[in-house]
DNA sequence: AATTTCGCCGTAAGCGGTTACGAAGATATT
DNA sequence: AATATCTTCGTAACCGCTTACGGCGAAATT
């Protein structure tokens, strides 16, 4: 509503004194200052933050960028939850968060094409999921805004990117199998070649698998589906009918996995242990309940808004991946002696 | 990078003339409008959001603000999705939504202590979840931005909002059980008063329950958890252990209410049918399957997004309350002849 | 007492657009 | 042929803020 003008005028002196004593700039008397934050106060006065960042050309803004159909209705607030972390430290320092769902052909296209991000309207990216073409992130990063990745590896380059560990979560589910269950023929449930997330996890389940002596027992699907779990268990149950115990990339898999033994008469965890990964919020309300490896959403939301403000205001200018600890969340599907009505 | 200055100087003309023609705006020849085009491109030129925000005083991004604890953190993408829908359209019109979480605190005092929307940044609010405060919301309305309330009636007030039909809902869920499977006894788990959601699912269950001249049976809690429908059911199935069927004012009561159903040795469906509300993600992989009502979140938000374009651009300024119909999903809790292991 | 120093503050330019106004040339009107 | 009208375009003001620069009076220095 009222402008610098306006508080300029209340107090009798010109708007450059205003804005210094506002903005605790040197070069004004400590009795100005007070009358001038008085002034302000009482006039209610806001300084608009188009015109300051007309001035400054910074705007306090991050843009979180992620495939549309990888926004909540993918059934689970995966991302909501990233972005929910970010936003709160953002929020903290006084920057805003934008929301950006692309298409398919928006990401292909690539972000030149993308007024949003071309327009001055941001500092910062963060970039979100593995959905994000390699091209599309180099180019935005050329593009003289800070960018980050999180959930996305991009390992071969020098974008700052916040990760869960995958492959140590799943290295560490296997060997609880393994160690603290005695189990020696564990599958593995994986998703299509490419998606480095299922990579990483696959590459943890092999590692604790080959140090144990065991061998691998991996069945590949293109998707990741409670369905998709559900057909790949019902092949590894048939092609090594001594299975005991399932690893599955991710929650819904193991779900899925959860149902096919139940058609076929395999109790779990009585017959079949069962773990996932993600610690999706439905994963406690299984029958069984999912023994999973959390992934800390939240945290990385957080983490990746303290680097992002770190890299817009100069203090960060080295690479860096950062890769927090996945543990494991023990629950009934893995044999543990919990009961199943629990309800925690 | 480039700015207007830059096409003008490599056209031969004025900033003024480039503006126009860049803009459509009359005043232009056809042939220097295809040079300015031409320069434009070639110059990779994008007008810079800032500097047209302050000339035009708007800025097409509108603030989707929220509960800070209702976003993800509450387990389900319930309003993520809605964001989503509001996203999905706003992007369409070049405008942008910008994502608010609010404390307790900051939500008890008001929208005039928040920066973000005192600064200008924005054109209009969405305003999300029953969360909000009265008089916050009407405030904020007083306030010059646009306003529009998502799940959050306010009847009272003329703030236009677009909500699920809870009642309408709640109804048809007990009539179903009442007229379809022939239910006589029917208890209502419900949440706390001054909810306003919940009340107007209970307003739905008590007209269907007295246009059958039936009793309605109700408990109420404090809260709306799987561990308060727990407690909630037990509580109705004592007092009237001839219940047939169970409605919750929402799935994670719904879900309790089963399990607590499973721990007295009461089977659902057989013995007793539970339907809920909300259609979470998880209600098609509890066990069994749950029957439930269907809000329309994608669309909620798709809508909110049409008629807060249309405030602020002023062609639409009658107060409006848009309900959207909630359809009944049913699956096996409330009787239905499905396999409880089906996958859909 | 004249000069330097320094603290305080106002003037004005500039950020990158939009737009009212007026000028000039081309075309139409009488 | 002189005037009126229209089209096309440039000049300049403005949006609300930040900040370099310079001015001025008081205090410090000689």
């Amino acid at each position: 509503m009222s402008s610098l003008q306006d508080v300029a005028n209340s107090v009798g002196v010109s708007v450059a004194t205003v804005s210094r004593a506002l903005n605790d700039k040197p070069g004004v008397s400590a009795e100005t200052r007070k009358l001038v934050l008085e002034a302000a106060r009482a006039l209610r006065y806001w300084p608009d933050a188009t015109a300051r960042s007309l001035t400054t050309s910074q705007t306090r803004t991050v843009l979180f960028v992620i495939h549309r159909h990888k926004f909540p209705p993918s059934e689970d607030p995966f991302y909501p939850r990233i972005m929910r972390g970010l936003e709160e430290i953002l929020a903290r320092d006084n920057y805003n968060v934008m929301l950006v769902t692309l298409s398919d052909e928006q990401l292909a296209a690539g972000p030149e094409a993308l007024p949003v991000l071309q327009d001055g309207r941001a500092d910062g990216l963060v970039l979100a999921g593995p959905d994000i073409p390699p091209g599309f992130v180099l180019r935005a990063a050329a593009s003289g805004l800070s960018v980050m990745l999180v959930d996305n590896a991009m390992r071969e380059t020098q974008i700052p990117a916040v990760v869960a560990d995958n492959e140590g979560g799943c290295r560490a589910a296997t060997e609880h199998l393994i160690e603290f269950h005695g189990h020696r023929v564990i599958g593995l449930l994986r998703g299509a070649e490419g998606w480095a997330t299922s990579e990483e996890r696959t590459t943890g389940y092999c590692s604790a698998i080959n140090a144990a002596g065991l061998t691998p027992r991996v069945v590949s699907v293109s998707e990741t589906t409670i369905d998709s779990g559900f057909e790949a268990a019902n092949r590894a149950l048939e092609a090594h009918p001594e299975m005991s115990a399932i690893v599955a990339v991710n929650d819904a898999m193991a779900i899925g996995a959860m149902r096919a033994a139940g058609s076929r008469g395999i109790r779990v965890p009585t017959d079949l242990a069962v773990v996932g990964f993600d610690n999706i919020a439905w994963a406690k309300f299984a029958e069984p309940p999912l023994t999973t490896v959390n992934v800390p959403t939240l945290e990385m939301g957080r983490l990746a808004a303290r680097l992002i403000i770190d890299r817009i205001e100069g203090e960060l200018t080295a690479a860096s991946r950062t890769i927090l600890t996945s543990d494991l969340v023990i629950r009934v599907s893995c044999g543990c002696d919990e009961t199943a009505n629990s309800l925690d």
